[in-house]
This record gives C-alpha cells, sequence and structure tokens, in this order.
RNA sequence: GUGAGUGUAGCGCAAUUGGUUAGAGCUUCGGAUUGUGGUUCCGGCGGUUGAGGGUUCAAGUCCCUUCACUCACCCCA
C-alpha cells in the first residue's frame, strides 16, 4: 500500500465542511475589508524565493521543495505567500503611479520540516497583502482585519504581539550594536545563536535557549535605534490599534524568521495550540519588492495558518455553521419502483432539494434506516406507482401523507 | 536534521509471569410472519498483531533492523 508522503494528509468529508466554513468566513471578511481574491501559481522560480524571503532563512536554506523542470529551470513549491503576490502585483503593473491594491489568497504552501501537532510538510494558509501604501494606516488595517477574522471564527484566549524590526536604514546600526554586545558574552551563547551572530544577530533574541534569553534580556534595545521615521511608524501603528479598541503586547524579541520584514512585525497566539503556538504571523516588508527586482513598492501583509485555526476551533468548540445534511431519502418498496425512486430524487435536486436514493440495491428496510438521518422519506412502492403518487413521511413527526409525485417538492419545501 | 513515545478489525480498545483457534464494543451488512426508520434482540463480514529478521518447545508479548504515526527541539502558519 502506497501511503500520503509524511507530513501531508487528506482532509476527510466529516471535516472538509469545517474548512469550507473557515474560508467562507475569511472571504466574507475579506470582502469587508476591501480585499480582492486572487489565485496564484503554486510553483515559482527558485529565485522569487531565494531573494524574496532571504538566502539566509530557514526556509531557503533548508525547508523547500525544489526541483528542476524538464526545461532545467529551477522550480520551487512556494513555502510562503507573500513573495509570490508581490511578484503577481509586480508583474501585472497593479501598483503603478501611486495605486495601491488590497489582495487575499489562500491555498497551500509547502516546507520540508518534521512534522509536529500544528506543522505539516503541505498546510494551508489564508493571506492578506496591502500593497502600495507605506504609512501606519495600512499596517492598522490589515493587523484589524486579521483579528476580526479570529472574532468572527469564535476564537477565543488570543494574545496579539508586536514589535517594529526597523528599516534599512536603522537596522544596520542595531545589528552592530547587536553583534558588539553578543561578541562580548560569546561564551554564554548556544552554538545556534554563535552561527547566528555573524549571519542574522538579530534571531538571537528569539532563541528560546535559557542561557541565550538571558543574555538578551541585557542586549541593547531596538527602541533605542529606531530612526525617528521607523519609530513614528511605530507609535502610529499601536495608537491605530488603540483606537480600534484591540489590546496587544509589545515584544522586543519578536523577530519573524524572514528577511523581507521591515518596521511592524506581528504574531496573533494561541494557547491551545502546541509548541507551534502561532495561529497568524505577518508585518510590513518595504524592501521586498526592490529584493525580488521591481520597483519601490511598500507591503503589509499576514499569513494564517489554517491547519492551526482548525485545532483551536475543534479545542475551543467553536461553531462551523451548519453540517451538510440530505433533507429527503428516497425509497423503494421493491425492484420496479427503483427507477421511479430515482426520478423524483433527481426532480427534489432540480428544486434545489438534497435529495438521496439507494444505488446498490438495498432492501426496504436498509433504506428507511439511511432516511432515518433525513428530514423526510420518500416512498414509492407499486400503490405508488400506479396512482403516480409518493408517500411522505416526516420522519421527526412520524406522520405520513400520500400526494401526486409531480408535487413533492412543493410539500417538501412547505414543511422545512 | 536530532530526541522521546506509540504501532492489535474501518474506529477506539482487550488479551495472566511468553502458553490452545488473537477477543468483545462501536460502525457496516443482513434478519426478527413478507408496505415503514430511530430503541431492543439475533446473526454475518472483517486481522499475515506496521514490515523483516532473531531468541524459544512456544512470540501480539522478549531482542535487533526498518517503516509509519505522535510529541518535542529547531523554525514557523
Amino acid at each position: 500500500m502506497i501511503s500520503a508522503p509524511r507530513g501531508t494528509r487528506d482532509i476527510l468529508p466529516a471535516e472538509s465542511w469545517k474548512w469550507a466554513y473557515i474560508v467562507k468566513t475569511a472571504s466574507e471578511t475579506m470582502k469587508d475589508f476591501g480585499f480582492s481574491e486572487i489565485h496564484l501559481p503554486i510553483f515559482e522560480h527558485t529565485e522569487l524565493f531565494s531573494r524574496g524571503v532571504g538566502e539566509t532563512t530557514d526556509i531557503v536554506e533548508k525547508e523547500m521543495y525544489t526541483f528542476n523542470d524538464r526545461g532545467g529551470r529551477s522550480i520551487t513549491l512556494r513555502p510562503e505567500a507573500t513573495a509570490g503576490v508581490m511578484r503577481c502585483a509586480l508583474e501585472n503593473n497593479l501598483c503603478v503611479q501611486g495605486a495601491s491594491a488590497k489582495l487575499w489568497n489562500w491555498g497551500p504552501m509547502f516546507r520540508h520540516e518534521r512534522p509536529q501537532k500544528g506543522r505539516y510538510r503541505q498546510f494551508y494558509q489564508i493571506d492578506a497583502e496591502y500593497l502600495g501604501v507605506p504609512g501606519a494606516m495600512a499596517d492598522v488595517e490589515v493587523i484589524s482585519l486579521s483579528l476580526e477574522l479570529f472574532r468572527r471564527l469564535g476564537l477565543k484566549n488570543l494574545e496579539a504581539v508586536i514589535n517594529s524590526v526597523g528599516c534599512e536604514k536603522c537596522r544596520p546600526l542595531y545589528r552592530k550594536k547587536l553583534v558588539e554586545y553578543f561578541s562580548a558574552h560569546k561564551d554564554e551563547l548556544c552554538e545556534t545563536c554563535l552561527d547566528r551572530l555573524g549571519r542574522n544577530p538579530l534571531r538571537i533574541l528569539d532563541c528560546k535557549k535559557e542561557s541565550c534569553s538571558h543574555v538578551a534580556d541585557g542586549a541593547p534595545d531596538i527602541y533605542d535605534s529606531l530612526c525617528d521615521e521607523c519609530r513614528e511608524h511605530f507609535a502610529e501603528v499601536r495608537a491605530g490599534l488603540e483606537r480600534l479598541g484591540f489590546s496587544y503586547r509589545l515584544s522586543k524579541r519578536l523577530v519573524r524568521g524572514l528577511d523581507y520584514y521591515t518596521k511592524t512585525a506581528y504574531e496573533i497566539l494561541s494557547g491551545d495550540l502546541g509548541a507551534q503556538n502561532a495561529v497568524a504571523g505577518g508585518g510590513r516588508y518595504d524592501n521586498l519588492s526592490s529584493a525580488i527586482g521591481g520597483g519601490k513598492v511598500p507591503g503589509v501583509g499576514f499569513a494564517c495558518g489554517v491547519d492551526r485555526v482548525m485545532i483551536v476551533m475543534e479545542e475551543q468548540g467553536c461553531s462551523f455553521g451548519v453540517a451538510p445534511e440530505i433533507t429527503a431519502y428516497a425509497v423503494a418498496l421493491d425492484d420496479a419502483s427503483r427507477p421511479a425512486v430515482q426520478v423524483l430524487t433527481y426532480d427534489l435536486r432540480k428544486a434545489g432539494i438534497p435529495a438521496e436514493c439507494d444505488a446498490s440495491g438495498r432492501s426496504f428496510k436498509a433504506q428507511m434506516k439511511s432516511a432515518g438521518v433525513c428530514r423526510f422519506a420518500c416512498i414509492i412502492g407499486s400503490e405508488e406507482l400506479s396512482a403516480g403518487t409518493v408517500s411522505v413521511k416526516d420522519m421527526k413527526a412520524g406522520t405520513q401523507e400520500n400526494i401526486p409525485v409531480s408535487s413533492a417538492a412543493e410539500y417538501i419545501k412547505a414543511r422545512l
């Protein structure tokens, strides 16, 4: 037997309608916030991610599904959505001459990591990006959108964490300060962090090892290094969130693992997940467009992990709306009635009534049993067949009426 | 990539210190005087105990290898 590859899974009927509910809720929320849906390729040129996400990131260094296609081009299954959205906007001139774009999409992402709770090799993200607007109001639009989505889904006990990671002007200075500081504490850092010291010192702040964390406590404060523009932007984002009534936690330690982030970085955490506790993450990325070879297009966005949202919603007993169900089950009393039963079933379906019938020749009793989970059983036997009628039984009330088969749909609709 | 834990029927489980033919429950299918479901009762289907090797008179049980799953590290959605 061939099984699904590690880190992938099938979303079966028992679950798929819940996924549809999440996506539908997201779609409505996006619409209310003025975001338009787009569909993007699931694979892109490898270069898009190596340049956009950053050569030294974990994603690019060891997590991408990369292969050469038959034309010898290096192709990568998208590990995240933002780079692709930016590529799309640049390629289609969505943000020229001062225009902005609010775009959302959802679908599978791929990262070759060891699977664990809330982490899969093929996982699903709902992604929103606001492109072309450099000001803090755009950041607030995006963050409030993500929080509103979770409010509508009914998620409880979430924590929003926010930080500013500076821009190309002030981050190099801060980086230099960090390197100086951590170099003086080399003996207290773990091996990984020693490596990070040369490559990406900001990430040391994010290390969960106690010794590193302890050293990081005394590290220079990024807020002291922010340039005036970044400082002001950060203050405006915070003020904007507060005006909308959101509470959040400031964290100087929040450093996203992707290189393209500038200024705002944020995550939304849930205590009802495992170690992978982020249900959404995002921020501003004003350098991404030039990193992938386009003109200057600022942007801010977030990605939400659908798999993780699902875990939290199940954990918290959230509602997924109404499960799909069959309203009417047409039952054949004998073999001679089976064709008429299929005709009736089709007529009900044409009228918009979810209807079902047995196609495998099961007994009358077995058909009635299946009808038991439906609201109506529509029974046809020899008597009904010759009279052109159907016996419609209300399975909840236990009552039954013999009516012309031509009026069955109308009869059922009137009683729903 | 590293570590730990777990693999018995479609599902969740049981099987004395290694000891007959691996068992019930749920699901599913069928039946209970031949045109009426849910409750109840009866019955059927269903397993190479993840796979391979070893120890033993004897392995679901012990050992090794391998695979898968789960959780954690790392990192992130």
